[in-house]
DNA sequence: CCAGACGTTGTT
DNA sequence: GTCTGG
DNA sequence: CCAGACGTTGTT
DNA sequence: GTCTGG
């Protein structure tokens, strides 16, 4: 599962990442607070998606709420899409055609069971590059007539590297893989799936982090540091 | 047909 | 809205 | 994901 | 146990 992330870079160099792979010109909301350390659901997240033939980068509410829904609370159970029944799910198989989107991550944290609990894990690629998970984002419509925007972050079964740690993980997608997956004129299942994949083993490490972590109000860089 | 759920993960 | 179960 | 609350009425 | 909030 993917239950929380970090997005490590200053404002300035994201809106170089932005502009440099995807031709996005937009500022960075200053409320987003960069870097950030411990990310977790019901939060805005940076996103992107694919606007015709424009990417566009937005904030959504980290936890999806279909458009039916009565009550926006089902987004905290919603939080992740497991990429295997995404096209059969009455909540998700229409965003599958039609609402794709990535979420920016430099790292994401998984509690690994043990002897004496749970151990948080930092997940990170050995480049220590940022990357994109794939998701999937709603529009929903409140009472009083405003729109909630969320999204969910799509996992599927662990490579050989994140066995050890836990038993699912999200989607990571290198750059030739999302350009499928937000290509909003591709609504073929079969297509679309074929990047729905494990990430490459060879290239993701990871390290124990502190229990700080836990609280989703600490936000500070501990939180990133090792331990023994 | 209508009613009621619609989700994931991990734990029991 | 759309699917499953009764 | 984990942490922390989880209830009502009436009175201060 | 289960829901909400971060």
């Amino acid at each position: 599962m993917c239950g929380r992330y970090t997005l490590d870079i200053s404002e300035d160099k994201l809106t170089t990442y932005l502009k440099t792979y995807y031709e996005i010109e937009q500022e960075i909301d200053h409320r987003f607070n960069l870097p950030r350390y411990n990310i977790a659901p019901g939060q805005r997240i940076i996103t992107i998606l694919k606007d015709g033939d424009k990417f566009r980068s937005g904030p959504l509410k980290w936890g999806f709420v279909p458009f039916w829904a009565k009550d926006e609370k089902i987004g905290y159970k919603m939080i992740n899409a497991k990429s295997e029944t995404l096209a059969s799910k009455p909540s998700f198989k229409h965003a599958f055609k039609n609402k794709r989107c990535i979420i920016l991550a430099d790292s994401f944290y998984e509690w690994k069971k043990d002897k004496n609990g749970k151990t948080p894990m930092r997940i990170s690629l050995k480049n220590r590059k940022l990357f994109s998970f794939a998701g999937l984002w709603s529009s929903y419509q409140k009472e009083d007539g405003t729109n909630l925007y969320t999204c969910t972050i799509i996992t599927t079964e662990p490579n050989e590297f994140m066995e050890s740690i836990h038993n699912r993980m999200p989607v990571i997608l290198t750059k030739e893989q999302e350009k499928i997956w937000l290509d909003p004129y591709i609504n073929d299942e079969e297509k679309l799936n074929t990047v729905l994949r494990p990430y490459n083993s060879n290239e993701m490490t990871a390290y124990p982090v502190s229990t700080i972590v836990n609280n989703a109000r600490n936000e500070t860089v501990e939180c990133i540091k090792p331990i023994n």
